[in-house]
DNA sequence: CGGCCCATTGAATTGCCTCAACGCTCGTGG
DNA sequence: CCACGAGCGTTGAGGCAATTCAATGGGCCG
């Protein structure tokens, strides 16, 4: 079983011997094992590295001034920890341990010469964060418009599809790692109200909830239910020749005014 | 006046002769022109290039099944437009244009060359996407967890600071151009309650809108009333030498496992 | 055993929604 | 020139979704 940015990474394209050996450097340097609930970045604080989450569930919060705790994202193994995030002077939330994990982590510069050194690579990188925005955006679209039955059925269907990609919701069924009030606090909700909203979707047996162990009985039934177009998760990949590195002959004609704006026009889905 | 791209990034560097033509050049190739409410980008289209907006306001929405159009980002002068959505095939939002706007468009390759010839403004670019990023998970917690009435304080104090360091906003007042409508969409509520609550807004004397006209009279009380903290923003830029280009020999001295790791634990806001 | 975390339930309250209607200001066309 | 409709802002009334407060029970650990 391949480390998970590898098979992150292998999605998008096909790796050569050279590309493992450094995805497997990067990943393997610096490995920090966390308790759950334990942070690995405090909102505020000076971001020293970013990383890979290699087991377990994280999540990224903020902390508000009246102690709630809001969840604006859900980590899991293969994603992405801001590889970006050393360029701030303070982390503008919190990133912790939903389990106990595996974190690697990554410096600025370990980042920038893995990218430097393997441009394909490095645009898989880049890939995956344009990807955990469009991700953002679809969380914001969830908890401001619908309703909190169609919100949970929603990110579940999320969470199976990412962690399918991930190998790792055999059977349509994964394990939860998450009380309901980091739930609530996911989806925008009361810790009570999560509760309801969790027991009708049992009710009408769109999910099966026993302990920890979520099974999702009919996929269709549930993305009907919370309006889910998986679109946005845009598991087809990336378009072709995104690793590959334009020549500045074929670019300058290219840039001619006109050109392209003329079929920017026409091409509409 | 300078373009607001040079604007923008001359906040985190001074900028070199060079550096300012090739800023030129990247904004001037291609100016697009639309109307108020026109698209650049529609939901699911192929996307063919990035951009900047030059002038006017755009929005990024999506358009859900059952017709609404959530709003899930508002972009002024100055802002960047996925120079990476290239990547993809197909947009997972539409962005359009809230009023009459300008835009410079910019192909993939172009950005891709622009950010090789310029490192320092490749990373720039990268800057304004970790900024982007952080506010649409600011986002995500203004509609998750706030009250209509906090989250409409809170992205005018939001609008407020950006428009400020576009230079936009003289007198903490500045034009306003999205439909009571625009903005319940923004904020998840109906338009309705939209209209209440800038009522309730303008009678705690913490806006004035008159027509299209926002003043701001006491920023100090809207932020308090929208628990508004802007660090999310990091207007204070980023941190020194993220304009450089890391040598490999101090970065392999920095690999070794523990160093970094160590200090991580020792620094917390 | 006691204490804590988590899930669960009930009751009262409220923020926000929907539906519906009305006035204002445009731009347009008869 | 006035009539008309469209778009936007505004207001009222009734209803529902989700909240808060409060209390209970089960499982786990010290």
């Amino acid at each position: 079983m391949p480390d998970p940015l590898t098979r992150r990474l292998g999605r998008l394209l096909e790796l050569d011997t050279a590309e493992r050996q450094a995805i497997a450097a990067l990943v393997g340097a610096r490995v920090r094992h966390l308790d759950a609930g334990e942070e690995i970045l405090a909102d505020g604080a000076l971001p020293l590295c970013g990383g890979i989450v290699l087991d377990g569930w994280m999540i990224r919060s903020k902390l508000l001034p009246d102690g709630r705790r809001p969840i604006t994202a859900i980590l899991v193994p293969g994603d992405v920890l801001d590889l970006d995030c050393t360029m701030l002077w303070a982390a503008d939330h919190a990133v912790s341990a939903c389990t106990s994990v595996a974190v690697a982590e990554i410096g600025r510069d370990a980042a920038f010469l893995f990218s430097q050194q393997f441009p394909r690579l490095g645009r898989a990188l880049q890939w995956e964060a344009v990807v955990a925005l469009s991700i953002q955006r679809e969380w914001t679209v969830n908890v401001g418009q619908r309703t909190a039955f169609e919100r949970f059925a929603h990110v579940f269907c999320e969470l199976l599809l990412r962690l399918r990609a991930a190998g790792l919701a055999p059977g349509d069924r994964f394990d939860l790692p998450m009380t309901q009030a980091d739930l609530g606090d996911a989806m925008g909700v009361s810790t009570v109200h999560a509760n309801r909203i969790l027991q009708e979707l049992r009710h009408c047996g769109l999910i099966h909830l026993e302990g920890r162990l979520l099974t999702i009985p009919n996929y269709a039934r549930l993305a009907r239910a919370g309006l889910f177009d998986p679109a946005y998760l845009h598991l087809e990949g990336w378009r072709p020749d995104c690793g590959r590195t334009p020549d500045a002959a074929r670019v300058r004609s290219e840039a001619v005014p006109g050109v392209e704006a003329r079929r920017a026009d026409s091409i509409r889905a």
